[in-house]
DNA sequence: CGAGCGATTGAAAAGACTCAACCACCGTGG
DNA sequence: CCACGGTGGTTGAGTCTTTTCAATCGCTCG
């Protein structure tokens, strides 16, 4: 755990950090002001519970492409995105990556593995600048176990995550690629509105489970068909409900 | 709740009524008694919660082919395997069925939309003769709330069901056919030792996520090489070290 | 300004699917 | 008891999607 404070003990505050020097002070950001809070499992906390949660937490600030844990390695703590996105996957036999999921502002990461006392089965890393909140493992079973709000909204979470995941797996052994994609672009839309989806070409193979090439050829397609418009790296959607015939039903 | 208890116990008269000579009377199955429950999340309970578990709960025979429960409806209840097979899936947008989870003797069966306050997004049915208690959602919510072991034991089931997902995915993802089928054929050793896999080819292939004639020729490749036997419908896992080998790491 | 990574394109190869036909086993009803 | 129908299993051939490999381009960062 020491280790991993230590490497993030620089901080945060990526409104300021936005492109000039690099001066990331490590700001504690409490929770009460947090704007992420109010979609997270912690939106509805109480004036004291807040001031709990802030004692217990600690603010850090990870660059691009920093991982936030690793597959096989055992839980210590989870972490509260404040702001940035986080990808979560899974290597292959090959060492490819898998996307499961990319965490926007707001989730909570890595509670899984601290429920089902294996070592982590994802991995997660930062896809740009991010801002990330880390909670003990102690202190967040705690919570748990004191909070039945809380609690249940956990279990929500858990439920409902696992429901995707069986839309994933169907998906992925059902679908074109093609279609896939579309899903896919829909998903990513969501998680990043208002921006444009950035994410490098080989991510977003990773995530539709797909050669770089195919997908580098499919956006194509999509643009010619007009419903995205690729500005280099970042895609704008333009027909969404297109996207949503070509992903089919679902 | 009440349409589900009288489906239920129709398939009690039909079974009976069908087949006279197989005599599935409909026994309460005592959960003090009950061999499955040994290895269930029911398994540490202490005589006086067994004695409300019996109370709360109804046993039914069901035959083989029948629903538990389907994709998009809601949840009543929780089912809880005392023998039998049963397999958990969702339909694509063809009506293909994907195979999720083969649930054995001592699972308890969708207690996940519970949670989520949303439809099913699965749907279980039977693939032989089973016998299955059935725990009302309110009963089983409040044994939740008042038994932390229980609670945990529900947590950690659905974390560790997320992590094997995400396995499931990335597999799906980047696994060729063939290793796909070493893999599943691995999972089904487990579910169904000491017995021999018993599987339409169909739902094999819908486990594996391929197309039947796909499925039936890789089948007939592992059996000439000597990992397999084939006794008609029945799959005798011969060397499993050499399916590891194929299915690749993990 | 050069190195290097990410993006792109083309061509060939492979894996998997679809379609169509046929077989074989099993329980049913005549 | 046997013919029948139906489901589940099997095989072959052709097609198509997707991957792989190889090469090129282009932008960004030090």
């Amino acid at each position: 755990m020491s280790s991993f404070h230590k490497m993030s003990i620089n901080c945060n505050f990526i409104s300021e950090t936005l492109d000039c020097m690099l001066e990331k002070s490590h700001k504690h950001v409490s929770c009460a002001s947090c704007s992420a809070r109010k979609d997270s499992l912690f939106g509805n906390y109480c004036d004291h519970e807040l001031d709990e949660l802030d004692e217990s937490k600690s603010c850090n600030y990870y660059k691009k492409n920093q991982p936030l844990f690793i597959e096989g390695s055992f839980p210590r703590g989870v972490f509260c995105l404040n702001g940035g996105k986080v990808k979560v996957f899974t290597r292959g036999d090959e060492g490819k990556e898998q996307i499961i999921h990319i965490a926007k502002e707001g989730e909570i990461i890595g509670f899984r593995a601290m429920f089902s006392g294996e070592p982590y089965k994802v991995s997660a890393s930062t896809l740009e600048e991010c801002n990330i909140c880390y909670i003990g493992k102690e202190d967040f079973l705690n919570m748990i176990e004191s909070n039945a709000v809380l609690r249940n909204g956990i279990m929500k979470e858990l439920s409902k995550e696992l429901g995707e995941r069986a839309v994933f797996i169907t998906n992925m052994a059902q679908k074109s690629v093609r279609e896939r994609l579309a899903f896919a672009l829909l998903i990513l839309h969501d998680v990043y509105k208002p921006e444009q989806i950035n994410l490098t070409r080989e991510d977003l193979a990773n995530f539709v489970g797909t050669a770089t090439e195919t997908l580098i050829r499919l956006l194509k397609d999509f643009k010619e068909e007009g419903v995205i418009e690729i500005h280099t790296r970042k895609l704008e959607i333009v027909d969404a409900n297109k996207l949503e015939r070509i992903a089919g039903a679902r």
